[in-house]
DNA sequence: CTGAAAGCGCTTACAG
DNA sequence: CTGAAAGCGCTTACAG
């Protein structure tokens, strides 16, 4: 390959100077189609590419690139799940310091979509190159694709994610693999001679369309690998009263197989201890997101693997995405799915 | 933080040219203790760090980074394990382009000393500013120790890890978590009840070193979890004659109990067949390294689980590790702990 | 519509 | 022993 087609090679090609190439690489106007095409013709020809060291470096200064990242609330909390995106996020911009970039952060209320619609509206309002958040409220968000796709600012969305008209940018965590994973990881310790129970805790009246889908990964598993199974339920219930889970739980107590329950969100350190309040012996309990109190779980072994979604790389590689995307237009790595990783007591704190 | 210190406010600081700031910062001679000590003082008290992406925009054609990339010839046949490293160490390359780095891969005879010391020697002849390798050979490699120390060469082993003196850098999978990691997923399956087999395929007439770890590593789980099982025994064997094993495994054939088997290297596809072949139902088999022959098991639901050591990962991260030890002098991505990664068949493509 | 020139922060050959 | 100047590849304000 030959490595050393820089703008001064095209300029001289194309017979004009290199001030002119620039202009055309940028879109920017203040050329003659004539010239313009010339220009695109050597670099389609020679196969030329910016430089984007050389790039960033006469603009680190007079055009930082602004991220704006919009989170819940709960992320100003150390060790809180919604936290531990940011680690990613200034992990990538520490690295790239020195190509000129920055983020900034706000927060919206979980519970509020009127926060959110605000938070974004300053965010839209300000000098931003692009935007990191989460999909939590639908019309919120399809408005704010509607509005960022009409700026031409990109924007990711990261772990959770709705079903929305026009996303564009995603990175995130296969909810129906994840679901998968874990049944079977508990078909393999109960096999077909137990119970297996999927429970979605609910923050909210209707059901989260992750922890639908990773019910739904977990029941697939079963028809596609063909294994019937003695008897598999799910039971929805609101994080608020747990009362009703507890006595639908008392129902296996009788029972002498053992159960397998998988809890399809960050909660699992809820249910360890109903769990053992209602000494349902060999259970085995699976969960998501390595928070801190599932953290403890796992190392006391009330749980016995959790899912962890790597929300720190999901915020790193969001970053890394971003910059990629402005500098040189490669949209591939905003589009992203993270690898289920499974997470034992002994591979915990590696 | 002061993000606007360079060379240039350092010079006029210390009350010198930038030249001189430039040679003190890259300790080369040609100025004055006293001089030299000022400037030194003023780094400190400003906390500059130099601009690397800067620097390897000048740098980038008069000074390529060579780094050498020394692996056995198994490293040439695609889809073998040897090979994936080589895909990390490439994308890596990609990323860095710009900054001027660039690698040559020789290789080595796998059961030849000899073929690798003459390989290092031309790579130490040669115009290299790091090497990326394998320790195979115990000494041998406490000799290549010694001289890329007295030339002052950074030297990253990657995957397996001899026991050698004076090993700087290295980049591998802790071989202790990946047994107790194995131990617990085969526990949880097979319990108390149950009987478990470590076999050690060998290739040489001594075990190796990272098979004897995991074994231990294995070992270790029950007696810290303080679980004592039914039997567990353990197996070495020659890959050229496995008849023993054959025979030893016929002694499992009456039991009725559960069987875990744990292979300690990359071989378990060729523990599989005979398994099946002696018809040892209600066996699970846990090995290492996504090689072709183990993904197709692993699909096939022969092989239940496999442990990655991310060949890939650690060859991505050896070439970025020694890029910033060698712009910026920092050590620590060199020294690296690669995450024991659990993969199930749901889990296996993604 | 286009070019020449200055400059991003660092490096080095050259001159003194 | 030290400084002034040129240059890495790109960008842009300025002049025409």
């Amino acid at each position: 390959m030959n490595n050393t087609i820089g703008i001064k090679e095209v300029a001289e090609l194309a017979g004009v100077s290199i001030g002119t190439v620039d202009r055309v690489l940028h879109n920017r106007n203040g050329v003659s189609n004539k010239t313009a095409s010339e220009v695109r013709k050597i670099i389609k020809e020679t196969g030329y590419k910016k430089n984007t060291v050389a790039s960033r470096l006469k603009l680190a200064k007079s055009k930082v690139i602004n991220i704006a990242v919009l989170f819940p609330e709960e992320a100003k909390l150390k060790s809180h799940y919604w936290n531990l995106p940011i680690i990613g996020i200034e992990k990538a911009i520490t690295e790239l310091k020195e190509m000129g970039i920055r983020y900034q952060i706000s927060f919206f209320k979980m519970n509020e979509t009127n926060s959110f619609i605000s938070a974004y509206n300053k965010i839209l309002d300000s000098n931003v190159d692009g935007i990191i958040s989460v999909s939590f409220f639908k019309d919120a968000c399809n408005e704010l694709n509607f509005l960022t796709a009409k700026k031409n600012i990109p924007l990711v969305y990261i772990d959770t994610q709705l079903e929305l008209s026009n996303t564009k940018y995603c990175i995130h965590q296969n909810a129906q693999i994840g679901g998968a994973v874990a049944s079977r990881l508990l078909y393999q310790i109960i096999g077909f001679h137990g119970n297996y129970l999927v429970i979605n805790l609910m923050t909210k009246s209707e059901l989260n369309q992750n922890s639908h889908q990773r019910e739904e990964g977990f029941r697939r598993f079963f028809k596609t690998e063909n294994l019937p199974v003695h008897s598999l339920k799910s039971f929805n219930v609101s994080v608020k009263d747990l009362s009703p889970l507890i006595n639908f739980l008392k129902s296996y107590q009788k029972e002498s197989i053992p159960l397998g329950v998988f809890v399809t969100n960050s909660r699992a350190h809820l249910i360890s201890p109903l769990l053992e309040k209602l000494n349902l012996k060999s259970t085995t309990l699976i969960g998501y997101d390595l928070n801190k109190a599932n953290r403890k779980l796992l190392e006391s072994n009330k749980i016995q693997c959790i899912i962890n979604q790597k929300p720190d790389f999901q915020g790193y590689t969001a970053i890394k995405g971003l910059f990629k995307y402005l500098t040189e237009g490669e949209e591939d790595q905003l589009l992203l799915d993270i690898p289920v990783e499974i997470v034992l007591k002994e591979n915990l704190n590696q």
